[in-house]
DNA sequence: ACCCGTCATACCGAAACGGTATTGGACGCG
DNA sequence: CGCGTCCAATACCGTTTCGGTATGACGGGT
């Protein structure tokens, strides 16, 4: 698992839409699904489930999506504490 | 950013010496020195200092490592979380 | 029936990663 | 004062991973 998926399944479940993530992300869509697909195998579960204008979250998504942004909130609190008191050089 | 970064450095931390982390990780000393590197130049500050058998964390090593625990232990705690109710099939 | 939006699959090139081999530098001992 | 030892650092290479483009499959709406 990297932040790398966990960032991209919090934006997944944000859109409810895997196209407009991949837009909103920067990244295109056959990646991104791959990532949240190896998300979802590392987990040894389902994270969202296909609906007719895109995904919904299954109560496991929702979840793991809890502690995905407490995991995301740590980490930038971690990056900002090492920088401070060092301006961008 | 990667996991496998803030892993890596916390064994670092932990070891006060590359070497001997990298055989507890089960990789090569190079690429685990790289990754640190790689985490310095990232977060734009140098979290170890050469000493004569090894590395010491410098303070702001010391900062970094207490976030890095709290990060991991918040991704064992998510895939925990997701494992609930699902036993190894 | 046709079109449009969306996820899924196939394939490819580029970047990242880890490994082996080697070098560089500092300490400790004779 | 040189020499061996113990580390981290660097060079180089093969493999794997990652992201991109192109295309297919499936459903809904008009």
């Amino acid at each position: 698992m990297s932040l790398a998926q966990i960032r991209y399944f919090v934006v997944v479940a944000e859109e409810g839409n895997v196209g407009r993530a991949a837009r909103r992300l920067g990244v295109s869509q056959p990646p991104l699904r791959r990532q949240i697909q190896g998300l979802e195998e590392e987990l040894g579960a389902r994270l969202f489930e296909r609906i007719p204008r895109g995904v919904r979250l299954l109560p496991e998504g929702a979840v793991f999506l809890a502690h995905a942004r407490r995991i995301l909130g740590e980490v930038d609190a971690a990056v900002a504490a090492v920088r401070i008191g060092r301006p961008p050089t």
